[in-house]
DNA sequence: GCGTTAGTACTAATTATTTAGTATATGAGA
DNA sequence: TCTCATATACTAAATAATTAGTACTAACGC
């Protein structure tokens, strides 16, 4: 999903290229991938010229969203301050980062 | 494990029992699942009386943080911003929320 | 036209995860 | 002591996830 998100949309060559350079895979592998991910509706796919062309079905922060709530519910039981303490213990988060998400979040209620 | 947390210690038993109230399971599950948590070192057991008891093998604040950590890499390339930008949209963590952390944050730096 | 290339569909091997059954041992109580 | 309940070890079925092979097709270059 990340490769198509990045290249916004691309055909099955596309994502096994680029995955290519990071370790080796067959491009059927990439295939048989792409293919669930279109049943699982997070890709949809057009015919263009010789190949497929597939786009996200989803916008990507709504994907991204569902994640971050299918973890915090399943971990934290759904609750968000335990997860930023260890964020912040952690080291994910610095003082700096909190200040100035305080400071976004003042400004639109 | 988060059975095994709350109870400090249990047994196969303590388990399976806790586990049926929520749903249907057989006893020969947990006692599967135990097993294998023991073998990634997440529980350790130790022989008493009839059965074993299990106790956890590493601080649930340990494990819980390399879940998080896990999940940053994984989805938002280990950047937290995004990750807070979401819960906040996502209401899971309100302004409220947030001041009290830059607060906690400011008085230990 | 014809072989080569790139693409897909279909199938399948492999591995991990989840769930549970069976065989066996052992302790507790009648 | 004998039997029943409980515990474990070992095995395995079912499902999902990951990776890839094979067969067939269509277009492209020559």
């Amino acid at each position: 999903m990340k490769v198509v998100w990045d290249l916004e949309s691309a055909t099955v060559r596309d994502v096994y290229e680029t995955l290519l350079k990071r370790r080796k895979i067959a491009y059927t592998t990439v295939m048989t991938m792409m293919k669930i991910l279109e049943e699982k509706k997070y890709l949809k796919k057009s015919q263009e010229e010789r190949a497929y062309l597939y786009t996200p079905a989803q916008p990507k922060q709504q994907v991204l969203r569902g994640m971050v709530r299918e973890f915090l519910d399943r971990v934290f039981n759904g609750a968000a301050e335990p997860l930023l303490v260890h964020l912040v213990e952690d080291q994910r988060l610095s003082k700096k980062d909190v200040e100035e998400l305080a400071r976004t979040i003042r400004r639109k209620p």
